[in-house]
DNA sequence: CAGTGAGCGAGCTTCCGCTTGACTT
């Protein structure tokens, strides 16, 4: 229960702790809390002492921090460096840096044969971390967990507890959903314990996946080849690309015809544009040149006349402020960024940039999230935000209520959005990178547009009815336009985003025309079509059929399309996503012989489990039993069974010059290479060229292709070596120097270098962007 | 800064989810 007491003490004390420090050094450390009292007693009303405190920490030095200073762990340093503002002087804040302690990865470590026990051990490269933590939780009389409050967060809580050696008496366990001075002041004031079953929902997470990994991929590498792996996830993910390419495979394309119009009114001048809606009362059935040309003759002989026209007002609400996914598909779609370089970008909005003050400011909320909820601050900030620039007609009377899509949600932190909509994109743009811009942009629209009224649209559709000897037919004519603009005056739609994208929408001289009025027919153009395949997925289009199906997380989604290509599974083609020959043979192997495991539903199945856990309705042993039983079974029959594949060499589609067999594509010492599949009968070979699509600039000739260099180091040579001698490290462009017309080189892919002006550009995604 | 290379075979690889640097190439 929210007391009185409470909520009016949380919020006077919590003022103290942000207030200047001769403020805050007469009250108590502690903000006393209903349990922390009733646990820590006289305790929480001792003064903090003046001494200042040697800390600094986190920084690797052996400090002696904490001076009896209550502790508060976040999982994030730069979380870590708010709530430290928030909270002053009188606490001491430590990052965990995410999970501080893991199954052993070097073994299974659970023990299905007692109970599925964990070996847990804190990795190497957290020691240290872990080391900190317990000193300075030793000297500390409070220790408050404000992990995030999710499963993942409750886990590492516990992790954080038991590996620091915590005394249970002293630690809290805390949770706040946005980071302002209020909820966090609010969080503390209710602190409870951590919660076990959450912990225990998590742990079979965490050991079913291991069982899963590690119990599929040594088979993988018996059969077919090492370093090759499946998991609950990345198999489905890899799943989903197979299947699709093989629907792309088999597609066939059927032909089909379309018939547009060109009417004229009888007593105007406006013509505009129609296409053929029925013929009979029927969708037109035009599969070839023959029956469309025929249907035009008929066609050209009706006669014509309006039979109806309809308007109406549709509204279109704006989108959701981003969570991760939308975040990514968008930036993918608008500003073309590939998954990594959105989240790694968003990473650094997020830590903070110097505005110029010398301080960091973050300038949006965390971006790793799968919830669209927001601050009521934020929402009345943008409200007024919006009334000021565009006038009340653009606020709506309610903020709008946006509902979080995946079942799967954990909302443990906001949607994202700028952390202060009155940091406007142009604001700031003189201290932003170019794409730190271009995406700060996206966000702060996306926000803004998502709290502002709907758009108004209207449309008219026009249908004309033409009357032949026998037949009949209907022409429609359909047009729009923005009554209102709402939203859309901030964050535009895309092309095609909302209506189906039809390009016979016309002008709308349709306004003028009348029921009944006559209209003659201009022209007919039959124009030819195909069906078309299903497009090939992009890495955000996979992320958002993922996200649709629970399966994987905001932190994950960059991560599994990075693993699948490690593994040599899909390779990228112009931003799509492409199954290679491994990986379909390893998909077929792991969709034959552990079907359940990468069956889209399974992810739900588990998901709904661990609810279970989480609710203390059942025990994650008996989960992880149940799960383990017949996935056993799987394992025993498919190392028995399964054959062992070997993967052929890729044909390049030549013949061998000397024996004429198929010649092949092999990996060897230094790289790829082509020799004979007689091999070793035939010893022919000769070198893999990886042209860069750029002509040599010294001898115009060849093609500069990609090498290694005995070191190992990637540089770029003429293909005609050694009668040209070019090289280079850098990586030379198609483009000439605009200044000087001398050949330009990158070394990132980010920036272009002349190398002989010594001229700078800006590069996006390859191509040149004028200064 | 570059004209070769594979075959043997011991020992290694691997999962998902949370979070950032500190490292070579």
């Amino acid at each position: 229960m929210t007391t009185g007491v409470c909520g009016v003490c949380g919020t006077k004390l919590f003022r103290m702790g942000v207030t200047p420090a001769h403020e805050g050094l007469e009250k108590p450390a502690v903000v006393p809390t209903k349990s922390a009292a009733k646990k820590a007693g006289a305790s929480s009303k001792k003064k903090v002492t003046t001494k200042r405190a040697t800390t600094k920490s986190s920084n690797g030095k052996k400090v002696r921090s904490g001076n009896g200073k209550p502790l508060v762990i976040v999982e994030s340093p730069a979380k870590a460096r708010t709530i430290s503002k928030f909270l002053g002087d009188g606490y001491q804040v430590l990052a965990s840096v995410g999970h501080v302690r893991d199954l052993l990865k070097s073994q299974m470590s659970v023990d299905v044969e007692n109970d599925f026990t964990p070996k847990y051990r804190v990795p190497n490269e957290k020691k240290e971390l872990v080391a900190e933590i317990t000193a300075t939780a030793e000297r500390s009389k409070k220790v408050y967990l404000a992990t995030d409050p999710d499963r993942e967060g409750e886990s590492i809580a516990w992790h954080v507890m038991d590996s620091a050696q915590m005394e249970p008496e002293k630690v809290e366990r805390v949770v706040f959903h946005e980071i302002t001075k209020e909820a966090v002041a609010a969080a503390f004031a209710h602190t409870r314990e951590i919660d076990m079953d959450l912990v225990d929902a998590q742990q079979a997470r965490r050991i079913l996946d291991r069982l899963v990994g590690y119990g599929v991929s040594p088979i993988l590498w018996a059969k077919v080849k090492g370093r090759l792996s499946a998991g609950r996830v990345q198999s489905v993910a890899l799943r989903l690309i197979v299947e699709r390419e093989r629907e792309i495979q088999a597609f066939v394309p059927v032909e089909y015809w379309k018939i547009s119009a060109l009417f004229e009114a009888d007593d105007t001048k406006n013509h505009y544009k129609a296409r053929l809606f029925k013929v009979n009362g029927v969708d037109p059935d035009l599969p070839d040149e023959e029956t469309t040309m025929a249907l035009v003759e008929m066609l050209n002989q009706a006669a014509y006349k309006l039979d109806s026209i309809n308007r109406s007002t549709k509204s279109i609400r704006p989108g959701a402020p981003f969570i991760t996914s939308t975040l990514q598909q968008e930036a993918s779609t608008r500003l073309g960024f590939l998954t990594k370089k959105t989240m790694a970008v968003a990473q650094q909005l997020y830590e903070g940039i110097d505005l110029g003050g010398g301080d960091e400011t973050g300038l949006i909320t965390y971006m790793r999230t799968d919830s669209v909820h927001v601050s009521a601050q934020s929402v009345k900030e943008a409200r007024e935000y919006i009334a000021k620039k565009y006038g009340d007609s653009y606020v709506p009377d309610k903020p709008p209520v946006y509902r979080t899509r995946a079942a799967s949600a954990q909302e443990a932190h906001e949607a994202i959005r700028p952390t202060s909509v009155k940091r406007t994109p142009e604001s700031v743009k003189a201290h932003l990178s170019g794409d730190q811009f271009k995406l700060y942009k996206l966000i702060w629209q996306r926000f803004i547009a998502s709290q502002m009224s709907p758009a108004l649209i209207e449309t008219i559709t026009a249908d004309i009815a033409g009357k032949m000897e026998k037949e009949s037919c209907l022409f429609r004519a359909s047009g729009s336009k923005t009554v209102f603009p709402g939203y859309r005056a901030v964050y535009s739609a895309v092309r095609g985003e909302d209506e189906k994208e039809d390009e016979d929408q016309t002008e709308l001289p349709l306004e003028s025309l009348e029921v009944g009025q006559e209209q003659r027919l201009l022209e007919l153009n039959p124009s030819q079509h195909f069906t078309e395949p299903p497009p090939r997925f992009t890495e955000a289009s996979l992320i958002q059929v993922l996200e649709e199906n629970k399966i994987g997380r905001p932190s994950t989604y960059s991560a599994i399309i990075t693993t699948i290509q490690a593994r040599g599974y899909v390779t990228r083609e112009s931003k799509r996503l492409v199954p290679t020959e491994i990986g379909f043979l390893v998909n077929d192997l792991v969709v034959e012989y552990f079907p359940s495991i990468v069956d889209v539903e399974f992810t739900s199945i588990m998901e709904d489990k661990l609810d279970e856990i989480a609710q203390g309705d059942v025990a994650w042993v008996e989960v992880i039993r149940d799960f383990y039983t017949p996935f056993k079974d799987s394992l025993d029959h498919a190392k028995e069974n399964m054959p062992k594949t070997k993967i052929k060499p890729e044909l390049i589609g030549r013949e061998c010059p000397v024996c004429g067999g198929d010649l092949v594509l092999r990996t060897g010492r230094f790289g790829r290479f082509i020799s004979c599949s007689n091999f070793p009968k035939c010893k022919y070979t000769e070198p893999w060229l990886e042209k860069i699509g750029v002509t040599c600039p010294e001898c115009q000739k060849g093609d500069v292709v990609e090498k290694r260099s005995k070191k190992g180091r990637v540089f770029y040579g003429c293909s005609r070596y050694p009668e040209c001698k070019f090289v280079s490290w850098d990586k030379p462009l198609a483009r000439a120097c605009p200044k000087c017309g001398g050949l330009l080189t990158t070394k990132n892919g980010k920036q272009a270098s002349c190398s002989s002006c010594h001229s700078r550009f800006e590069l996006e995604e390859g191509v040149l962007q004028q200064e």
